[in-house]
DNA sequence: TTTTTTATGTGACAACTATCACAATGTCTC
DNA sequence: GAGACATTGTGATAGTTGTCACATAAAAAA
């Protein structure tokens, strides 16, 4: 890792602390599927993503997972970046949805930082208003739309990250979505009956424009 | 508004911040009801909380509008606190709940106290986790519970607003909890025969311990 | 290949919520 | 008080989603 690759994907920040960040953060690596944060553990670093992308989920007490966004390489968890003394553990689960590459930052060196640079806070405030607006289009969607148009939002989502083979059950996005595996699959035969898809086992080929 | 009251509202900011915050910021008063922003509306200047409560809502493209949180005296809109170039219209919509006070101060002052203070990035990062949470548990609520589980909280928080006897009639929790009045109604005289509370014309008496 | 496992299809039905129509009741205005 | 208006009550019905039972089909394992 060095600052060329850095600056790549985290434009705009100062020559010393893309030095810094490579200083003290540890590559860590994860294979699709696995998680690398669940809810209630404890936070002792913040994740930069190099690449791949992860899924974030909120959890209820029955251990249904509900899908709320996706981090993409250059974003950060912004749940992770503010070291309170109160919020040390996760309100989220996030799992690699393609194996991915992350930066580990001690979270020490959050407050250091957030003094010391100015481009780190900047940074630190535009991912919490981005995650925010994500959040807010998360409450839209399931306040606002019934599930036809949910799952098509959804799959629109994956096919944006992985393109439009979609290697996945109907059980898997109706996890995602807290529904059941029925009324997904009756959802995508109509899909499929207005073209806007193929289905085949294990895997869905999007092929409805993406309309923007 | 002197530095003792914003102290007591926004403990542990820097002494000169209260000043300037005294100095540039402009005192306003909203009555209950009234919007004091919409979706869409250029962002001006960030509001602080001196007195009241505000509510916080999401619209969709028919005009319905979605609860999701509540403001109180001394907190901060934290969508309203970033000046980013491109974000400068409103995602949401705020109404004052009760008669309000805010404080306004023009955004050209965030970037320069962001550097200048410590004590304010802090205020700005803490406000934004805050909001952050608020919504993952409103993202809990319409994704997990169903409209009885909603309305029971939804009538907690608002006692926890404004006291046991609340002033609003059905109509109005359905439009918050985008239901309808018939549904809400029903749930309602259910909570009666259960004793949760007392359904009058034009307000409700919560009865229910408010189990924390 | 045969067996086993996993994924999907389908009908019936139930639960929840939304909608419509209209009645009943309380409040306000004249 | 009479009428107008706003609020609430209630039954009927429909739409959406969730659940159950079981069939079918495809992939993986033996």
């Amino acid at each position: 890792m060095d600052t060329q690759q850095l600056e790549q994907l985290f434009p705009n920040l100062q020559e010393n602390l893309y030095k810094d960040i490579i200083k003290h953060g540890t590559i860590r690596e994860v294979k699709a599927g696995e998680a690398l944060l669940r809810v209630g553990q404890t936070i002792r670093s913040t994740m930069l993503i190099i690449d791949g992308v992860i899924k974030l989920y909120r959890e209820d007490d029955e251990g249904k997972e509900f899908f709320i966004y996706h981090l993409d390489a250059g974003q950060a968890c912004s749940l992770s970046m503010v070291c309170a003394a109160k919020h040390e553990t996760s309100e989220v689960l996030a799992k690699a949805l393609t194996d991915a590459t992350l930066l580990a930052i001690p979270l020490e060196f959050m407050d250091q930082w957030m003094s010391k640079y100015k481009s780190w806070y900047q940074f630190v405030i535009t991912s919490y208003r981005n995650r925010f607006e994500e959040l807010l289009k998360t409450i839209d969607a399931i306040a606002f739309s019934n599930m036809d148009e949910r799952l098509e939002d959804y799959l629109k989502k994956q096919v944006k990250k992985l393109g439009v083979n979609l290697k996945m059950t109907h059980q898997d996005i109706a996890n995602d979505l807290n529904s059941s595996r029925e009324v997904i699959s009756r959802l995508l035969k109509k899909m499929e009956t207005k073209n806007w898809a193929v289905i085949h086992r294990n895997s869905i080929e999007w092929i409805k424009a993406p309309n923007h």
